[in-house]
RNA sequence: GGAACGUUAGCUCAGUUGGUUCAGAGCAUUACUUUGACAGAGUAGGGGUCACUGGUUCGAGCCCAGUACGUUCCACCA
């Protein structure tokens, strides 16, 4: 058969996946063999495939194909998370453009858009993850608002809540006022900012407890009769009318006499008391900070420490609202450029300065973070950790690269609480009940609900009797709502590898049982926080077990020029095009050889060309070797030689390999094993061995050397075969003509290397290089034939290589000398001299040159050597081994040294 | 402000317990080959004071200290 010119990548990737598809292939069912378990870092539903998920999840595709190869009894878990906000703010912002306002609809209505939208729209990025050719269990499809798994995560809320472990609590929060949701601090992305700081005067109060100069008249001259002021420095002007302080430093020698006096905010003239705090730094600003207790976080702390009132100025979308008195409804950036143009009209302004500090950003809608009051759910964080931070310290759960164990620890042990109500519909609904007075309870279902708040409330009435005979009113349980808020997503996801398999919802179950702990789990350093810790504790909490026995953190994709992918950048490239492109296993290859573990990888499109042509050769391989199928004799036992060695060599050569790519695997050093595969294959075997056996043209070739060598592409492609499934599944079918299939083919047991074969593989690729450089520099032509003379010690070694050794050389003849041969080319490999007789004219000044380079450099060896060996300190201190070693360096440049002056001499 | 990590060839990176046949690989580059699997190739070559400064040691790319630069994370001064 004619093998095609190329290898046809798109026709061969969507064969193949079918075939593996249809033999189900991917497809696990606990047995008695050990499994090995990976489950997918579900992602968003509203996901398209970037290069972060073609790296994470070629990663896991390696892993669990390497794992099925190796005779374990693989299963790669798929799905996708709900994504609550990102995919809530798709919907919205899709309703928006048929004109339909988010606010107009029911809940009902608003989710049934939503469930269409996911149906339509949240499978996109797994037909994605088949394109790659990720070997995953496609039967074992979850998603985090399946039913079973909603009621999962609603029960384990619910247990939390009964542990005590889950309380609702009015805390200062980042707001997202666009999305009018909570975010957590994690999802809040601080960028450096340039703001302008303004100096603002705050009139002083006359007496401390002076009543007579109270709000009311709005001119400063009719409550002072002075014009003393305190200035303080800020860059919300636009909060000043939620100020209840001002702070200074207790120490601070130019506000002593203001201590425990009042001072007035401008335009509002709200008086507020002048306080004193550590917290306070003196040389910022003007020492003197104003107190805003509902706009910010620290200011929040100052104010619960001092019991000063608290008043919120803003509405959930960003807008002053009454409390703020003036400019009610503007929005809080356009107040800002208002009030500041009033406070300095006004006369309250006495300078702005630039400034440029951080400011926190939403990571979903990318607006300004408003740190905001608000009552919440939260996990009480501490109660929980349990086990978790010992697990990696004690590398129960092994973190690759190590590093992140440090980063791990400093978090767990100043772990804050966790807030977990998200003011949308688009999740897991809280699963709590409130009565129209404000009593609440946690249940599953109404009706439970109403019984505990029943039960409530008559303890509550009956507490209260004395004083009043209802302290809240009756109820039915039509008057009972539940809370309107979702489930931050994290707080499902952190189920996932348990809950895949039913392990909460149906505990101990024999999935479960089988596949948990699951094996490695391979995701972003990013969402270690996030993700990652969480599952640990949800795996000790849920399970009593961990969740998985290695976290494999990849880097993060940068491009050239060290930027981080995003779309915003527009440096993302289209993966999918990018696979029709250039193959599946191409753009597998270019993002694996570029992304050393665990450091961010700067991923050049470039990189793909490289598996490309890597593809080609491998393809032109199979070309050549199918070439000689016709030409296949039994040759007679006394033939030639140089294919016994080349055989005995790669068959060494395979196992020394094998034990190489055991290590790194298991290091997860993957970029290096893929370098090794590439390399064994394209140097070893194309380079060497195929050129050593390799019969003249259109000869014959020994039929049990053709066989051997189908044998080691098949070895070789197996080895490669998790990296680039489909040319290598292709090349294993048109190698010949056979029924079962690579994908599932298992691998030989490892057998240990021949150290002497290597070595002569090694000594035979010296003299062969070194001959070639000598004849390209004596300007040889490749056709120009020589005749070989060796003067060794050891010519055994030589009689099994000599015919490789001529082919290579393009020798006439090899013979063995001991003696210089007269006008010929000299070179010195090791211990060992070789003359090439030629006809051509030579020019022997480049041999003296080359020569008289290595004398050099040997003769400083030596001396080097030399003089460690005569430092008696050395021989003393060094280990015995190494003294041993320096000996033989001794005596082997010694004798180089000799081999090269009579070289010399003989030119 | 605190911490972690990094700095090795033009670029991206390996260098495991200190031992001058360890200064490496892949790209890129240069010369020569339009040979019979492959020019998407072959053969061979060039290229580095291992960031800097000290120290420990018989011996340092590797260990220690400091400096500079870079990246990231955490906390943040209004």
């Amino acid at each position: 058969m004619e093998l095609p010119k190329n290898f046809d990548h798109s026709n061969a990737e969507q064969r193949w996946y079918q075939h593996w598809l249809d033999k189900k292939y991917f497809h696990s069912e606990p047995d008695d063999r050990e499994p090995y378990t990976v489950v997918i870092p579900p992602p968003n539903v509203t996901g398209v495939l970037h290069m972060g998920h073609c790296l994470n999840n070629t990663i896991q595709d390696i892993l669990v194909r390497r794992a099925r190869m190796q005779g374990k009894n693989a299963c790669w878990v798929p799905g996708t998370d709900h994504a609550s906000i990102a995919t809530e703010a798709k919907v919205v912002h899709m309703l928006r453009e048929k004109g339909i306002a988010k606010s107009s609809l029911s809940r009902e209505a608003f989710l049934e858009y939503a469930w269409e939208w996911k149906e339509k729209y949240g499978g996109i990025i797994l037909q994605q993850l088949k394109k790659m050719g990720c070997s995953l269990d496609w039967e074992r499809t979850s998603f985090t608002m399946d039913p079973d798994y909603y009621q999962s995560v609603i029960n384990v809320f619910i247990d939390l809540y009964n542990k005590g472990h889950i309380y609702r609590g009015k805390r200062m929060i980042n707001w997202d006022v666009k999305a009018k949701t909570a975010l957590s601090d994690e999802e809040v992305i601080r960028k450096e900012t340039q703001q302008k700081l303004y100096f603002l005067k705050y009139y002083l109060s006359l007496e401390p407890g002076d009543r007579s100069q109270e709000p009311g008249n709005s001119s400063p001259d009719s409550l002072h009769t002075t014009h003393d002021y305190i200035s303080i420095a800020t860059v919300r002007p636009e909060t000043i009318m939620g100020d209840t302080a001002i702070c200074v430093h207790p120490d601070d020698e130019r506000y002593k006499h203001l201590h425990g006096k009042f001072a007035f905010v401008p335009l509002i003239n709200r008086r507020i008391p002048i306080i004193t705090d550590e917290y306070v730094t003196m040389d910022f600003g003007t020492g003197a900070l104003k107190v805003t207790p509902a706009h910010d976080m620290n200011d929040n702390q100052l104010g619960q420490k001092h019991n000063l009132e608290v008043v919120d100025i803003f509405n959930e979308d960003g807008t002053l609202n009454e409390a703020a008195q003036i400019y009610i409804g503007e929005d809080r950036f356009e107040a800002r450029k208002k009030i500041a143009k009033e406070l300095e009209e006004k006369g309250y302004l006495l300078k702005t300065e630039d400034y440029t500090s951080e400011v926190g950003y939403s990571e979903r809608t990318d607006v300004v973070v408003e740190p905001r009051l608000s009552l919440q759910w939260w996990v009480d964080m501490k109660k929980i950790t349990g086990p978790a931070l010992s697990a990696v310290m004690d590398e129960e759960i092994k973190f690759y690269p190590s590093k992140f164990k440090n980063l791990y620890r400093h978090w767990m042990e100043n772990i804050k609480d966790w807030c977990i109500s998200r003011q949308l519909w688009w999740g897991h609904r809280i699963p709590a009940w409130y009565t129209p007075d404000g009593l609440f309870a946690v249940a599953a279902t109404k009706e439970e609900a109403f019984e505990k708040l029943t039960g409530q409330w008559s303890i509550v009435n009956s507490q209260s009797q004395t004083e009043k005979p209802f302290l809240h009113s009756p109820f039915t349980i039509d008057d009972i709502k539940q809370d309107e808020d979702c489930l931050d997503t994290w707080f499902s996801s952190w189920l996932w590898p348990f809950e895949v398999f039913n392990g909460y919802s149906n505990p101990n179950n024999k999935e479960v049982n089988y596949y948990y702990p699951t094996n490695t789990l391979v995701t972003a350093p990013e969402i270690i926080f996030f993700w990652v810790a969480r599952m640990i504790m949800a795996g000790y909490e849920y399970k009593g077990q961990k969740p998985f026995n290695e976290v494999y953190f990849t880097g993060i994709v940068r491009d050239k020029q060290g930027r981080k992918m995003s779309k915003s950048l527009g440096n993302s490239p289209d993966l999918l095009q990018m696979i029709e492109d250039e193959g599946a296993d191409a753009v597998r290859f270019g993002i694996m050889i570029s992304s050393p573990a665990g450091n961010d990888l700067m991923w050049d499109q470039a990189s793909n060309e490289q598996g490309k042509f890597f593809v080609n050769k491998m393809w032109n391989a199979l070309k050549l070797v199918r070439s000689w199928e016709s030409r296949t004799t039994e040759r007679p036992k006394d033939g030639k030689t140089e294919c016994i060695f080349a055989i005995d060599w790669f068959e060494n050569r395979l196992s020394e390999v094998r034990i190489e790519l055991d290590a790194q695997f298991n290091d997860f050093r993957l970029s290096e094993s893929l370098k090794t595969i590439y390399s064994l294959i394209w140097d070893d075997f194309c380079s060497w061995y195929l050129e050593w056996v390799k019969p003249g043209f259109e000869q014959p070739i020994d039929k049990t050397v053709y066989e051997k060598t189908v044998g080691f592409f098949e070895e070789l492609i197996q080895l490669l075969h998790p990296f680039m499934p489909f040319i290598t599944e292709e090349i294993y079918h048109l190698l010949k003509d056979r029924n079962d299939d690579l994908t599932v083919k298992q691998y030989p047991a490892i057998t240990p290397a021949d150290n002497t074969i290597l070595s002569t593989a090694i000594l035979l690729k010296e003299v062969i290089t070194t001959i070639r450089d000598a004849r390209n520099k004596n300007q040889l032509k490749p056709k120009d034939t020589i005749k070989l003379h060796i003067m060794t010690e050891n010519k055994t070694t030589y009689s099994s290589i000599e015919s490789i050794l001529l082919k290579q050389v393009n020798a006439l003849s090899v013979s063995y000398t001991s003696m210089a041969v007269a006008n010929s080319i000299t070179v010195v490999v090791q211990k060992d001299k070789f003359f090439m007789e030629t006809t051509t004219v030579l020019d022997i000044t480049s041999q003296k040159e080359q020569l008289q380079k290595d004398l050099v450099y040997l003769e400083g060896f030596l001396i080097s050597v030399e003089k460690k060996l005569n430092n008696e300190r050395f021989v003393q201190n060094a280990k015995p081994e190494v003294i041993e070693s320096e000996r033989k360096k001794k005596t082997d440049a010694e004798i180089k040294i000799i081999v090269i002056k009579e070289s010399l001499l003989n030119l």
